[in-house]
DNA sequence: GCCGCAGCTT
């Protein structure tokens, strides 16, 4: 209401000179404070005043130049809009007033349009300030060739070594995954400020070069240039990627020491750093530090507890967060989604469900693409198909939600099928609908299917991702062919060949019966450096016994003991007693689950009692069925096992006795089918 | 004759 007052003030003096002369700095004076209600009330008075019709000519496009441009910086279009096309000649500062506006608003297609249009009627020029609104407009439109053609007009206008057009023509390469052209535009600055510098970070990880961005930070720190918040943020993505925490505190001792803290997007992206190293607890003390906190803050956090396993934690942050009056985004309400996915929480995730509905945000795609995903993992397909069916057809994420929602239900030609008509309705694949693929193909293990797929992957380029590689290793393991996996992984540069590939193999060799294989690449991974982790100590172990590799496997087994410190998981015992049970070595297996220093599971016991059934061990196959009938009461097969023993030693009564106590508990517990199917074998065993 | 423009988290 001040500004009407203000207005009153200006209005009074009879001189309509002075009165626009004070028009105009009442404008010029909401703009750092963008006060839009004050300059649409001054807007008013201006036209009933008679104003813009009494001043000068001069006076009066003063005038609406500076409510246009002001409007333009407030955001609101429509105003600037209507202004701007009742000017006959808008000038050059116009021009970049309103494809500023577009661009910054995202309405990149209008600032593009724009400036096509101020390129055909403007006697002059555009100047340095237009092109990076221009490129930007482009950056955010994956318009790569257009944007190129804006920068050699920027060239030929002689803008072209202007660092801010540098910089956004970097973004906009970097954006549309031109790390290369980026990187020449890049060593060929003259001058690099270190937006240039954050540009190629932020560059590096969006395209997954995470390694990339490190480099580039550490030349930075090497040629001393200073670093601001916006470095951190660009960092710090890539050191959670990496699970680089060192880098990642360093940081956070930068922010302290520099007082860096000052914007919330820093405090948000150590907390999404710390969650994805794993550190909940650091990451909870800075959220608790927070004096302000937005949608992000809530969103990294919950998105942290559910990395983290503990979904019951994130559901707790709901209520809180809307209590605190920020309300949940897009990107929450589909983290929680697939919370209820993992957890296969169907009920919640409807309420989930409910409120993006209310709220409006059910057809959003990544809303979408969670809840196809949920409904899916909850074994209810139907309600995700139609959820799909209400989808728009072309995104790439609810094709792979549900493509992996058939497979989540068995469905592998059901999936091969949906990904044929992905292709046919024209949606781009990616690395993730691969990788799903594979999985479909590896359930059907046909040869003659692996090899067309593999060829379809190499015309289409997507072999080159690692992930999509490592599938088709797999796939080819699952077939059989070790020596078609062994090709692929050759053709795999041996920086890129990750533990999870180098396991795929060793357990590719394990499960073909080719123990020696599998550790001589098991051996070769050690010298490459790759540190085993558990799956691969499982993986390798589950080889050496398949193939009786006896004490090649208690060797491995020792040594993740001893050299790789890795705490041995009831995985390791399990193949470990499987290994020495199968030899017949049951005192030794026995004394090996004696020494775990966990509860022992129906695994173990499992593979001890399987052991003794084939070296009819009756002692022995005795304490691992108590041990079993305690864990698994109800399953009937551990009964079968333990009868089987006493069969085969002739102790009738005693499998008679095993046989009635399954009588009643298939009765009581099992399904009618299996009650019948274990008296059966034991009436084969007894007759 | 207004004197602005680039990079950054879920």
């Amino acid at each position: 209401m001040n500004g009407v007052s203000e207005v009153a003030v200006a209005s009074k003096t009879k001189n309509g000179l002075l009165s626009a002369v004070q028009c105009v700095s009442l404008i010029q004076s909401y703009i750092v404070p963008r006060s839009l209600t004050k300059l649409k009330q001054l807007h008013a008075h201006i036209i009933t005043s008679g104003l813009l019709y009494f001043s000068s000519y001069y006076h009066s496009v003063h005038l609406r130049s500076n409510l246009l441009s002001t409007y333009a910086l407030c955001g609101s279009e429509a105003n600037a809009r209507k202004l701007f096309d009742e000017l006959p000649k808008p000038s050059l500062f116009l021009y970049n007033a309103m494809i500023r506006m577009y661009s910054q608003s995202g309405s990149s297609v209008e600032a593009v349009k724009l400036f096509i249009r101020m390129l055909s009627s403007v006697p002059f020029r555009a100047n340095k300030f237009t092109y990076p609104f221009v490129i930007k407009a482009c950056r955010d439109l994956s318009w790569l060739k257009v944007g190129v053609l804006v920068y050699g007009k920027a060239i030929r206008s002689g803008h072209g070594r202007d660092m801010f057009v540098l910089n956004s023509l970097l973004a906009m390469y970097m954006n549309c995954g031109k790390t290369e052209a980026a990187r020449w535009v890049f060593d060929t600055m003259r001058e690099r400020t270190v937006v240039a510098w954050n540009t190629m970070i932020s560059g590096y990880v969006k395209n997954g070069f995470a390694n990339e961005a490190l480099v580039i930070f550490n030349q930075m720190v090497d040629l001393d240039v200073e670093l601001d918040s916006a470095t951190i943020v660009s960092l710090l993505p890539a050191c959670g990627e990496l699970k680089e925490l060192a880098l990642g505190r360093k940081l956070h001792a930068v922010v302290e020491e520099k007082g860096l803290g000052d914007s919330i997007s820093v405090w948000n992206s150590l907390i999404d750093m710390y969650t994805k190293c794993g550190c909940m607890d650091e990451a909870r003390v800075i959220f608790g530090n927070m004096t302000e906190r937005d949608v992000v803050t809530w969103t990294v956090t919950i998105n942290g507890y559910i990395l983290n396993g503990d979904e019951r934690s994130a559901f707790g942050l709901w209520r809180p967060m809307q209590l605190e009056g920020i309300k949940p985004n897009t990107v929450t309400i589909a983290s929680l989604i697939s919370a209820c996915a993992n957890l296969q929480e169907l009920k919640r995730g409807m309420c989930f469900h409910g409120w993006a509905v209310r709220q409006k945000l059910e057809d959003d795609v990544i809303v979408k693409t969670a809840l196809i995903d949920m409904y899916a993992k909850c074994n209810w397909l139907g309600l995700s198909f139609r959820l799909f069916t209400r989808t728009p057809e072309n995104q790439t994420g609810p094709w792979n939600a549900i493509l992996s929602g058939c497979m989540h239900n068995g469905l592998a030609t059901g999936t091969i099928k949906n990904f044929k008509q992905m292709l046919y309705k024209k949606v781009d694949p990616d690395g993730a609908t691969f990788n799903i693929l594979l999985t479909a193909y590896v359930t059907l293990a046909d040869l003659e299917q692996a090899y067309n797929i593999h060829g379809y992957l190499i015309r289409t380029g997507f072999l080159s991702i690692n992930e999509v590689a490592t599938g088709l290793v797999d796939l080819y393991s699952k077939c059989g062919s070790l020596e078609s996996a062994h090709e692929i992984f050759n053709g795999i540069a041996v920086r890129c060949r990750d533990i999870i590939l180098w396991s795929v193999l060793i357990a590719g060799y394990g499960n073909n019966g080719d123990g020696e294989a599998a550790v001589s690449v098991f051996k070769q991974m050690v010298q490459f450096g790759v540190k085993p982790n558990e799956v691969t100590f499982t993986s390798v172990l589950h080889a050496c016994s398949h193939a009786g590799l006896v004490d090649l496997g208690l060797d491995l087994f020792k040594l993740m003991l001893k050299e790789h410190q890795s705490l041995p998981c009831t995985d390791h015992y399990t193949c470990m007693v499987d290994l020495l049970g199968r030899v017949g070595r049951l005192q030794e297996a026995y004394e090996l689950i004696s020494t775990m220093r966990f509860q022992s599971n129906h695994a173990v016991w499992g593979a001890l009692l399987g052991a003794c059934v084939i070296h009819e061990n009756v002692a022995l196959g005795v304490v691992a069925a108590r041990r079993l009938f305690e864990l698994e009461p109800e399953n009937t097969g551990n009964y079968v096992l333990l009868a089987k023993i006493y069969a085969a030693v002739g102790r009738w009564g005693d499998a008679e006795n095993i046989r009635s106590m399954i009588n009643d508990i298939g009765l009581r517990k099992t399904p009618a089918h299996s009650s019948i199917e274990v008296r059966d074998t034991c009436k084969g065993m007894l007759q």
